[in-house]
Parts: C-alpha cells; structure tokens; sequence
RNA sequence: GGGCCCAUAGCUCAGUUGGCUAGAGCGCACGACUGAUAAUCGUGAGGUCGGAAGUUCGAAUCUUCUUGGGCCCA
C-alpha cells in the first residue's frame, strides 16, 4: 500500500448512497410497463384470493355513462374510489371493487342519430337497438381503458354493465317486486311533444326558435268568492299565448304573497294584480283610470271558484310559486296537462289532468265543439267564440321563443300522456327514516337528500323511448287492462337473463307471455307495453342485479361514493328502490366529493378553454400525479385544478421520490435478514428518526380511516421534507457515509431508514400506486411481486413522547444556532457548515437543552463546538440569539480529505496525511 | 326563485368547546454546497382570515346581512 492515497480513491472508502432507482420518474412511460406487470400477475385476482375470508369491505361503484372519454370528475371519483379499496384491502379487508356502467338513455340514441344519421323511426327497432348496443359497449371498452391508466385496481374482466342480459333480468325483478308491493302505478303526465312526428320529445330534443303567437287576455266569470271576493259581475283576467289549451283550463294560480286589485272597468270588475293594471288595461285599450274597489293578497283568494269560459266546468283559484309579475295579468291559466309547472301545481291541489288532444294533435271529444280539429288550428275559433261570448279582453300577437323539434323544426307542445310512475308517497316516510341510519359524509349530505326527498313528487319511471330496458307490462287486448305478476316477470327475467331485454323487441306478446295466461275478462291475446325505464332505474337497481347477485359482494354495500350531483341521482334512486323492495337503504355510508372547477373556481367548460383533461395529465406528468393530486386536496367540497396546482404537486411528488431514493440509496448493502439493529442498541438520533415516524405513522392511518387524504398528503410531505431532508438524512449523511459499513452506526441507521422506508412505502401505495410498486421492487428483502400485496405492518417502536419533546427542543436551538450561521454564512466567515466552529454561551434552560444531545456536533453539522457554562462572559463578537449567545468562526486546521471535518488533526497519522486521525481507523475498512 | 355547500398567505391545507404577535409545506427572493447533483441545505419576505354590521373583556372561530363561486331543482 502507498503511503498516499490519490484524493479521488478515498471516494471509494465512503458509503455513498447508491441505487438503480432513477431520481426521475419518467411517469408517462413507466407507470404503463408497471400496470403491464400487473396485468401479467392479475393482481386483482390474486388480492382477493389473498384476502379471501377477510373481513369484507364493499364499496359499490356508481356506474359512469357510457358515452365520451373521462374528464376530470370520473378521474378523481375513480381515484378516490381506488385509494380506499387499496387502504382497506391493505389494512386487512377482503374488499372487492367491481367496476360497472350505465349504458342505455337518450344521450345514446341521440348520437346514434346524430353521428351516423340515423332515422329512428325508419330503423327497426332491433337494429336500432343493436347500434345503440354497440356504441355503448365501444364506450365501455375504451372508458376502461382510461380507468386502468389511472392505475385503478379491480375487476376490470367482469364488469357489469347495465345492458347485461343478467342485469336486465334482475331490474325488472326489481319492477316486478315494486308493482306487487303496490308501488307501480299508470298516471297522466305531460311530455314535449311533436304532433308531425306523432312522438314524444326529450328534453335534448327540444331546440328553441322565435314564433309568432296569439296573446288573448280572458275573463273568467267568478262564481264563488268565498265570502272574500265578490262575485257579482266580477271576473279574474287570464293572458295565454295558446288559446288552444284552454279547453283544459282546470285553474288559475295567483301568487301567494302578490296584491291584487279589484278594478271597475266598463261596468265590470276585473282581478288583476296591482303591478300589472295599467299595463294590461294599456293593452286593452281602456282610458279611463280604472277605480281600485279593493285589493287582496293572493294568499285570500284561494280556493275561489271561476266559470269556464266556454265549457261547462268550474275553474279554481290556487296559489303557486311559478306566477311572476314580469308579464301577463299575475293571474295564470293553468292546464295540468299542457304544461310542467301547471302540472307540478295541479298535483299539489290534486286537479284533473286533462289533454284532450291525440296524437296527432288533433283534439278528442274531451274539447267539446272543437273536436276534431288540429290544436294549432283550433286557436282561431276559439278567440272569435270567446269575443263572441263577451269573454275576450282584449287579443294581441306575440313574438317569443318557443321550443321546436330538433327533427322536423314544427313547434312543439306539452301534452299529458300515460305513464308509469313508482309512488314516492307510499314509501316516503320509510325513505327518511333509512336516510336517517345512514352515515353521511359530509354530514349535511343527510339534510339534502332528506329535503330533496321530502319534496319530490312520484317518480315517473315511463320513457317513449327505444334504447332502454322495457317496462315489463303486458295489456289485455280485449279490455286493455295491465297485467303484471310473479308469473309474467318470472317468464321474462328467465328470457331476459338469456336473450338480454332485445327478445321483448324481436317477439310477438303471445310469444313472451307465460303459457296459459288469461286476463280476468278471460281475455288471453295481449300486447306489450311500448315504453321503457328511466335509465336511473337501470343504475338504481345496481344493489340488486350486482351487489346481491354476486357472490363475492354482499347487499347492503358498505360505501357509495360519487359527486355531489348524485344526491339526486344515484344515491336517491337506488335507495328509491331498495326501499321499495327490501324496506332498507342499499348503503351504510355515503361518502360525495365536490365538483372539480378551474384554477379561479370557476366551472370547467370548453369555452371558457378552462378544461383539464385527465388524458392530458396522465400523458404529461402521469397518472401517479393525478392521483396525488386528488390526494391533495379536501375533495368534500368542490376543488381547483390548473397547470400551476399540477406543477406543485408534481413538485411534491419529486421530493417524496428523491426521498425515496436517498432511503434506498443508503441500503443498498443492507440485508434486513441480518443487519438489523434492535431497537435498544439504535442510536438515539436514529431513534427519533422511528419516533418521528411512529407518529406520522399514526395521523396517516387515522387520516386514511377518516377519508381525509390531504391529511396523508400534509403528513407524509412534511415528514419528508422536514424531519427527513431537512434535518434527519442531512445530520446523519456524514456518519452514514463516513463509519465503517458494518459498523454499529451505520447499521443502527440503516435499520431506522430500513423501517421507515417499508412503511412508507405502504402508507404511500393507496395513492402513488405505481411509484410505491416500483419502490417496492428495490427496496432490500420484499420478496412480494407487488406492494399492493402486503398489508400494513404495526408499531415498530413505540412513540415516545418524552424523547420527540426532548428532541422538540433540541431542535429549536439548533434552529437559532442555524440563524447565527446564516449570518455568519453571508459575512463569508464560512461556507459549509463543515467549515464552522462554534461557541455557545447558554442560559441555563438551554445549557440543559444542549447537554441532553447526545451528539452535538452531529446535529449542528459542524466541525467544532465548544458550550460554555453557563454564566461564563461572553465574548464581545458572539450574538445574541434565543435562549443563548452565540459566536461562530472559520474552524481552525486542515480540512480532512475524506471526512471534510475541519480540524487540526489532520495529517496525525504519517499514512494518511490528508485524512483525520478517525478516517485513517476507518479507510482501513475499504482497503481490501 | 327554492334546497344544499364553499370562501384563512401566490398554491394546497392546519387552526380543538371564541383567548397569547393566525401556523405548515410548496412556490418565491437571497445565499450555501458540489459526496442525494436536472439533486441537497440555510435564511427571509408573504395574510386587515371574501366584505359589512352585531354579540363579547376578547371572534378566523357565534349571529345577521352582503359579495363571489359550485351542485341540484324550478
């Protein structure tokens, strides 16, 4: 051996942290490579059989509608959903996640239509349906797709989707048992409607366009005032823009809280509301100023009766809400059966809902003299009898917007038709008490499906439409009574379980019926009902056809978790029909998150051009960035996403990576088969170390149990950068690197990094889930193929409050000897910490402080420091600082080659006359 | 118009039953290191707690109103 070593080769008698793990994440290539390898372990499959027996923790998805890529909302409610499964099944759960879609309804059939120019009225059915099919399950496949990018664990071979033959089988069961419960019912509602395509219109297919309308101001004769209003020569002035729906005037709706005034005009009086006299009289061409002869508030009238002005019916005076003063008399011809604000109020007053017009738009006997006639047409008539009988006001015409058929652009109209409806009423109350059992997050959740539940009318589950599942009824063709029973469901489930709800198009009623069926008229020919459900019966029944149908789910579900908007949809509909066929709430928790809005709160919307795209994200930074992200923030209620929040978080990201890195860095020779230090002979620092830990460890587990992943997110950050980077990894670098490699030292120090990297990379797999699983494979004895098969280990040292306090203090001495060098840093008196000396001058609080470090010089990081009793003088050229004084300068003596610690040992020993005289013991270690 | 919700530093979050000069991390500025290096360390500057009024000895925390924003209805 030279007496000398070449300064480069003293290099290699150091434990420099060493590892293949890259420093950067390369996330857009990698985390597919990694989700390949799961692929290849079906690692969903071999979770679950790992945890077969387990305790079950089921959280049911809410299918997401088939149609158009993901955007952000599915990306976090997905993510949101993976993070839980992932924490449960880690922390001893079998918790299975099947994932599903909502695949029938109207957007479908109107891109059908609309991208490939279909006629539906010119398809047959069937093949219209089939197109329809297809479109969906292309959706499914590429939304699926788009969720395993995201790194989303789950039975992703075994979906269910809503069009499922065994779906659909069991959602009419779900009809079936509704209908024997007495829940089902066939009721009038009003529907747009486009009398030249004889069909009724979805909301989407309604486009509005200026028209040209007549504007008639009637009066109706007041037959009974009800003590209130004097009916004598008295009339209530309506104003409609659709003569024709007067034939089914049923009442007139005042606002509750408005003035109206009784005004003497011409020799009669008239009601209107007070704002609106002078306008309407204007109208009129009335001159005189009329005499007010009294006024009354809305709210008096009520119940007042008024003549027909031309049928023989009685009309009668409600109050609601929909009447506004901005035109018109205050005073509002009501029609329950042309229009959906007349029919909401009708059903409060429970008044007839009539539509006395067919489908052709033509009216029925129902409108007396004008039978016969087109609706449109029949206006004409109607305005010249009501001059005739005195009854007209006054007629005007009127410019406004008016909705159109999106197909054949002919104006449309409301038009009650037959629907089916499930009676919200009759299960009401059971519906509020079960919202009351379950756990709500966040806690007002209960209150808003409660009120939504208290107020919302019976469900109209009719749709006249063709992609859906179809309403299981069958009529008697003899005396058109409806025919529903276990016998009739029983059959088509069977067949729909086979065929899927397609045969209920392909097949004749006689061929769908069940042998030997016979109306109680003794009728046995029958003909199917034509409309299908609501598609939020389909996704409603999900309890049923998924959680109760497979075997390893189990009903109720432990958990629903979507956005805010389901508390009207989803949450609502499948506790609609839980309720209604097995009397309980399909869930124990719910559990909604926000809407994710840009980075000024705003909504997202193409043009604003505020959009996020999670595609996008995933291309550019990766999913496991999204994913924390959603980690990041309190999802409860709405959140901001941009570019400037990603880049933050992708900053965070690469902190906890690096981290990472320098943990297996550091182990890169440690076997904790055989090197692991117990925990009494660990050095102390590296006690607080685990300690530090232990407590993270702690707020993690608790954060994940609460659902609060920002807590996570805060915890592990900040120990990170704080306890590890900034003060752990830094003070215990030169030890760690320095000390023989099987010392005591460094192997005390790698046992406590050792520990807290296997743990850490636990804690961080529900979220960085591919980062954890690459972690995973470089981190010394992990034998298992993926982290995500490995559950949480428990305490590895108990926390001790006593030594994080003692260390609390420690520390923030440190912190102001850390000032002090800082100036001394800026003065250029020192560079490195390495290259200070110290002298402190403590009061006593702090001298105790000090003498309790175990080792001072390895937590200041400096190469001398000298502490002075306490009460000694101190030196002019010290500082004061808090709690002690404190005088830094250049360490005296020679930097050591190896070390770096200035000090005047240096070239002690003749063989090494760079090194101190401790590196010249250790580098023996290195020389082979 | 109705039901429910949100608003603390540039960003993401803490702030227990109202009580010391409102905290953390990131970002930013300045500096150090060059043996975690497309890394790492240090120091520092940032908030009249959306606004107004009120209750109180005292309010980011309670009440009322108000502004902006979100979801769901109408």
């Amino acid at each position: 051996m030279t007496t000398t070593m070449e300064k480069l080769e003293y290099n290699k008698t150091l434990n420099l942290p060493e590892t293949e793990f890259p420093m950067r994440g390369n996330l857009p290539q990698r985390e597919p490579e990694i989700q390949a390898k799961w692929d290849a372990l079906n690692i969903y499959a071999k979770v679950q059989e790992q945890q077969a027996g387990k305790p079950k923790f089921i959280l049911h998805d809410g299918p997401p509608y088939a149609n158009g890529d993901i955007h952000i909302g599915h990306a976090m409610n997905k993510v949101l959903k993976d993070i839980i499964v992932k924490y449960k099944t880690m922390s001893g759960f079998d918790a299975p996640y099947v994932p599903g879609w909502d695949t029938h309804g109207m957007p479908i059939e109107h891109a059908i239509i609309k991208n490939k120019g279909i006629n539906r009225h010119e398809v047959p059915v069937t093949e219209f349906r089939q197109m329809c099919y297809d479109y969906a399950l292309d959706f499914v496949e590429r939304q699926k797709g788009q969720f395993q990018r995201l790194g989303v664990r789950g039975d992703w071979q075994n979906p269910y989707i809503t069009l499922q033959p065994e779906y659909e089988a069991r959602q009419i069961q779900v009809f079936g048992e509704m209908a024997k419960n007495g829940y089902i019912y066939k009721g009038l509602k009003p529907v747009y409607y486009c009398a030249a395509c004889e069909t009724a219109l979805a909301e989407a297919e309604v486009e509005y366009a200026d028209k040209t309308s007549p504007s008639i101001y009637v009066k109706f004769e007041v037959l009974d005032g009800k003590g209130v209003l004097p009916a004598e020569n008295t009339s209530i002035v309506i104003w409609t823009t659709t003569p024709w729906t007067l034939p089914a005037n049923v009442a007139i709706s005042l606002g509750p809280d408005f003035e109206y005034d009784l005004v003497a005009v011409n020799g009669e009086n008239l009601l209107i509301a007070q704002h609106l006299v002078s306008a309407v009289l204007k109208t009129a061409g009335v001159d005189a100023q009329p005499k007010v002869l009294k006024t009354f508030k809305g709210s008096e009238l009520e119940l007042v009766t008024c003549k027909h002005p031309f049928l023989d019916r009685e009309s009668l005076v409600i109050l609601g809400d929909h009447v506004t003063l901005e035109s018109g008399t205050g005073c509002v011809h009501t029609a329950p059966g042309h229009g959906m604000e007349d029919y909401l109020v009708g059903l409060k007053y429970d008044l007839p809902i009539l539509a006395p017009v067919d489908g052709q738009g033509k009216f029925t006997a129902e409108a007396g003299k004008y039978a016969g006639q087109f609706y449109i047409k029949a206006n004409k008539q109607i305005i010249a009898d009501l001059q005739e009988s005195g009854r007209l006001l006054v007629e005007k015409s009127l410019d406004h917007s008016y909705p159109h058929c999106w197909r054949c652009k002919n104006s449309v109209f409301f038009r009650a038709t037959e629907q089916w409806f499930g009676s919200i009423d009759k299960f009401r109350d059971k519906l509020l008490e079960e919202i009351k059992k379950v756990e709500w997050s966040p806690v007002w959740g209960e209150v808003r499906l409660h009120n939504m539940v208290a107020d919302r009318t019976d469900w109209c589950i009719s749709r006249q439409r063709k992609w859906g599942v179809p309403i299981p009824i069958f009529y008697c063709n003899d005396c058109n009574t409806e025919i529903i029973n276990d016998s009739t469901i029983d059959k088509l489930s069977k067949l729909f379980a086979e065929h899927g709800s397609q045969i209920w198009f392909e097949k004749e009623a006689s061929e769908l019926i069940p042998h030997g069926l016979t109306c109680s008229c003794g009728g046995d020919t029958f003909r199917k009902e034509s409309d299908t459900m609501d598609v939020w019966f389909d996704s409603g029944s999900s309890h049923m056809a998924v959680l109760d149908a497979r075997p390893e789910l189990q009903w109720p579900a432990d958990l629903y978790l979507e956005g805010s908007d389901q508390y009207r949809g989803w949450f609502n509909s499948s506790l609609s029909t839980a309720v209604a066929v097995r009397g309980q709430a399909p869930y124990k928790a719910i559990l909604s998150h926000g809407f994710t809005l840009d980075g000024e709160g705003r909504k997202q919307s193409k043009s604003l051009g505020n959009v996020v795209d999670p595609l996008n994200v995933m291309k550019q930074y990766g999913a496991d960035i999204l994913r924390l992200w959603v980690a990041s923030v309190d999802f409860r209620s709405d959140t901001r996403v941009n570019d400037a929040i990603l880049k933050q978080v992708a900053d965070v990201y690469r902190k906890t990576r690096n981290t990472f890195r320098y943990l297996l860095g550091n182990l890169n020779d440690f076997n904790p088969q055989t090197d692991l230090v117990p925990l009494d002979q660990l050095l102390e620092l590296d006690r607080w170390a685990l300690n530090k830990f232990e407590q993270v460890r702690e707020r993690v587990l608790k954060g994940y149990e609460a659902n609060e992943f920002h807590v996570v997110y805060h915890e592990i950050n900040n120990f990170c950068t704080v306890a590890m980077s900034n003060f752990y990894f830094d003070v215990s670098k030169d030890r760690m690197y320095t000390v023989a490699p099987k010392a005591l030292e460094r192997r005390s120090g790698q046992t406590a990094m050792y520990q807290i990297l296997v743990a850490l990379t636990q804690l961080l797999a529900p979220i960085l889930t591919h980062t954890a699983d690459e972690v995973w494979t470089y981190v010394p004895g992990a034998s298992e193929e993926s982290v995500q098969l490995t559950e949480f280990g428990g305490v590895v040292a108990p926390f001790d409050a006593e030594l994080d306090k003692k260390w609390d203090a420690i520390l923030s001495v440190r912190d102001e000897v850390l000032k002090a060098m800082e100036v001394a840093r800026q003065e250029k008196t020192i560079g490195k910490s390495l290259t200070a000396s110290l002298e402190l001058y403590p009061d006593s609080k702090t001298a105790e402080i000090l003498a309790s470090a175990p080792n001072l010089k390895e937590v200041l990081g400096v190469s001398y420091v000298a502490v002075q009793e306490v009460g000694t003088a101190v030196a002019a050229d010290a500082t004061q600082y808090n709690g002690l004084f404190v005088k830094v300068t250049a360490a005296g003596g020679e930097t050591c080659e190896r070390c770096r610690v200035v000090t005047p040992d240096v070239g002690t020993q003749a063989e090494h006359p760079t090194l101190c005289p401790v590196c010249a013991d250790n580098v023996v270690h290195f020389i082979k």
